[in-house]
DNA sequence: AAAGTTTTCCAAAGCGCTTTGATAAACCAA
DNA sequence: TTGGTTTATCAAAGCGCTTTGGAAAACTTT
């Protein structure tokens, strides 16, 4: 059933019945009722194409991932994240849309989904440090926002963030506090820039601390257990192991409690781990007690609120980009103790 | 730029600059190519809506996930199974929608995504034992295809799975000839579909053996490292503790492994695991050499097909639904012995 | 009762594309 | 040259909706 024959069997003109559906005051409100219960009656649901082709927006949002060939992986946040997003896109009646893009192909692609016109807005996800998507969806003029940052970028931008610098310096004091001095740093991959930032709050800290920050305690790669569990291993084969690690995922951490078991050394006693922790819904830092003390940072709750800021953007394009950064919170698990003397 | 634009620039009516962009034979090659190199030099792309609304063909497909708010999580399968049905959809020009739906609000969505006329046909994700989108989607009329399968369902349908019952009975038998006989089995929800499957394979081989099933083995949830870790914990406090585990995922297995730790047991020769290895991007089975022995299926693989599948129904409705049954392929990895004596 | 307002509805144009049915141009055979 | 084909192009209708610019109907006011 589409508007015109609605509109016939209800002897109303299309005009009076679109209006009435979509909550315009020039309708009488006998009539509106009368439409909206033919309506459900009929199981009558506008067609988003063409309303969308005669209003001029999509209805829709897109997120764009990132893919590299080489690593073929989609990063297990960007599920919590569409969780949390996905509730509001769905209430303000906005469908989502996936594009995987392959490196080096995003300008392209912009173009096109901005040609194709079938999307709003954009959620930007996995920022490189310095990362020309940004610049790129200025000039096309589609709303976005970004799950993350851009270091390099200047131009003022919309993003949803975590306070990575922040949340690996306070971890790294609390091991220094703790009386380590030799940590090891397990990052994601450096030209990302949440990972950029993760490792200069640790350098931060290190320095306050008087603290050389030595490089063969510094690692990035694709955050897997395997870059865990292999990092770890060569950092405690060193002459002068790190006493604790920081690693930037829950995966990551567990490859780093597997060396440990490796090398019979017992988490929180003889070596530390705090790990950064997105609170992923299949992936749990433990039940009622965390096995690692960890940086929590929700990214279904940063997903709820960056569909609302793009919702808003939407709405409001001429509004000034806004920025919402989260801070993590520390808690405290069972793989950090004192420093061994 | 627009068609109409492009065709004024042109000198030639929309007509023909359309069917040259789209191959059709009426119009002169010379003319084609005049048409198409205007189109590179001007970035013109035509309006997915518009076309989408004169052709009755969406060019786009959706994804449809479970998703129950009490245990709100998107199964990191997904983000594998998208990886590999994207380039399909990609080449083929389809874009992809995704839906998260609540439980129980299903119906209501299925007719509305029809309605809504935004996609050409469904991957349905998850599908349970009995799963009432199947008969749904047929009476809408709309191409589907499951990743996965439905026991209690008759009708033909179109599937992609992985042989879950020969997996786990191949997996089972072989801890039964390294000579366990307390074999524990911590399942997905059992509701699930696969789970369903597994369970029986399992089943099938301890009474091939003749070994009588206990209960006290057997756990079923959410498949998460709290789930390995607190299940394999509580079975191995039984007065007589499996001597080996079967899990349903990695993630599990890891907090088995955890558990095992806990306990004080050594993995591979005080206990044996093997678990089933989705093959997904960030969480390996180890490197070289597989951390577990693990029966395993690519997850991506499963998406590439099951694209494929989508796009040809989509292509030719009249035809009768297609299956495909991957084997899963068993890895020997080092957490697998004889059993204890 | 006439004139002015407000309310309620409608016809028709337009969104950007495809596709049908028609026409003009070019070619061919007789 | 004429009539018949094939080729190359076009005008216009249509996809299902929104929205503009009226107009008729129902109230008010004088």
């Amino acid at each position: 059933m589409n508007l015109k024959e609605l509109a016939e069997h209800l002897n109303l003109s299309q005009t009076t019945v679109s209006r009435a559906l979509n909550g315009y005051p020039e309708v009488k409100e006998a009539t509106r009722l009368r439409v909206e219960a033919a309506a459900r009656a009929n199981n009558y649901t506008p067609n988003v194409r063409a309303k969308s082709l005669a209003t001029g927006r999509a209805m829709s949002v897109g997120h764009v991932i990132p893919l590299s060939k080489k690593h073929e992986m989609v990063n297990p946040v960007f599920g919590d994240f569409i969780t949390g997003a996905s509730e509001s896109f769905l209430a303000a009646g906005y469908d989502l849309m996936l594009s995987l893009v392959e490196d080096g192909k995003e300008e392209e692609h912009y173009r096109t989904i901005k040609a194709r016109g079938n999307v709003d807005g954009i959620i930007v996800h996995g920022p490189k440090m310095h990362d020309s998507r940004i610049e790129l969806l200025h000039e096309l003029e589609l709303p976005f926002v970004v799950h993350g940052r851009a270091t390099d970028v200047t131009t003022p931008y919309s993003w949803i963030d975590m306070n990575n610098f922040r949340a690996f310096c306070r971890a790294t004091e609390f091991l220094i506090t703790l009386g380590h001095k030799r940590i090891g740093l397990i990052n994601g991959l450096e030209f990302m820039d949440f990972a950029h930032r993760r490792k200069l709050g640790y350098l931060t800290a290190l320095e306050t601390a008087g603290i050389k920050p030595n490089n063969d305690y510094i690692v990035g790669g694709e955050m897997t257990e395997e870059l865990g569990h292999t990092s770890a291993l060569k950092m405690l084969d060193l002459p002068e192991p790190p006493t604790a690690f920081l690693t930037s995922s829950l995966v990551v951490a567990l490859g780093v409690r597997r060396a440990l078991q490796d090398r019979n050394l017992m988490m929180g006693r003889d070596v530390s781990i705090i790990t950064h922790d997105d609170d992923l819904g299949y992936l749990r830092n433990g039940g009622d007690v965390p096995i690692f003390t960890a940086t929590r940072s929700s990214v279904r709750e940063a997903g709820r609120l960056g569909a609302d800021m793009l919702l808003d953007m939407i709405a409001n394009p001429s509004d000034t980009p806004k920025q919402h950064l989260l801070e993590a919170e520390m808690i405290l698990g069972g793989s950090t103790g004192p420093a061994p003397t």
